[in-house]
DNA sequence: GTGGTCTAGACCACA
DNA sequence: GTGGTCTAGACCACA
């Protein structure tokens, strides 16, 4: 269930959590519209720091794969149609 | 009608709406002594859960330019004649 | 170790749990400049959601019982020093 | 859908509604440890006031059919298991 | 039909 | 890992 992070990877935890999330996103495990697993939820299955999974879902923010509702979670975006953001940072 | 709320300022909801507020009892569009709009008017016009414009009216109470009545709603203060109480609440 | 919480008393579970902790504060439970259990704690010790706890340590603050400090906790006051604020937001 | 209220019975519109609930629990519409509707949903299927709602959901409670936990909702007991309270007013 | 309180979560900013 | 804010509801006391 929870995969694994390599801490002696370069690279950091937050963008292995990032590829894993990527992974799931694009084999369709988390559906467009769906939303990804919570913060807390995605803590206990990488054992991971809150920050971690905060840092890896902002990455996917800003690579435009999720968009995050204050409140609600963050919810997976039909990728194909929007333009690729990453670096951008202009996302919420 | 609904005015934005910018969800990216790091000033929080609640107190864009106090802000609001505060601008339409200056200039006069809420009268002293009149009614400001119910929570759940408030809700419907901002887009907000009703914790969100609670916490917009708890700031304006605080700061002087309301008082809240039970079961009645929160009247519009004739400010000049109450000490400044802005900044009371502010932290945390 | 849980105090009990009546639901059925007129005045409300947050009022109880600020009662319960002015009453460790003035015991000694809590020492002057030490910390109060975080809100995590206080859910759990008293069986109840966070904004009830937050009501709670709100209302210690308000009356000058503490101080809280944003990503650290709330402190215990030398109320001795400080101005009885107690009332000051109790309506509404 | 919406059941009718009499007005002019001389059994008020709280005790018509506590009844038909009680014929719904009875009838198994409403399983014991399942809530009933929210008192807006109810205010909405039966075209009346909020308080005439809560009325009826106070006679149930009362006579032992629900009990209700604040910002949850009200569920339905096992009545066979329980004491008659009708009158009593004991419970919250 | 108002404001008051509560539930049970979520994400955010900071340390 | 804390407190801050938010969501989306619920029931409560009062007018």
């Amino acid at each position: 269930m929870a995969r694994e992070i390599d801490h002696r990877s370069p690279s950091p935890p937050y963008r292995q959590i990032a590829a894993y999330l990527v992974a799931d996103i694009t084999a369709g495990v988390f559906a467009v519209g769906a939303p990804i697993p919570s913060e807390k939820e995605l803590c206990e299955a990488y054992g991971v720091a809150r920050n971690t999974v905060r840092n890896a879902v902002r990455w996917l923010r800003d690579a435009g794969y999720v968009e995050t509702v204050v409140g609600r979670g963050s919810y997976v975006l039909d990728r194909a149609s929007s333009t690729d953001k990453a670096g951008a940072n202009e996302s919420a």
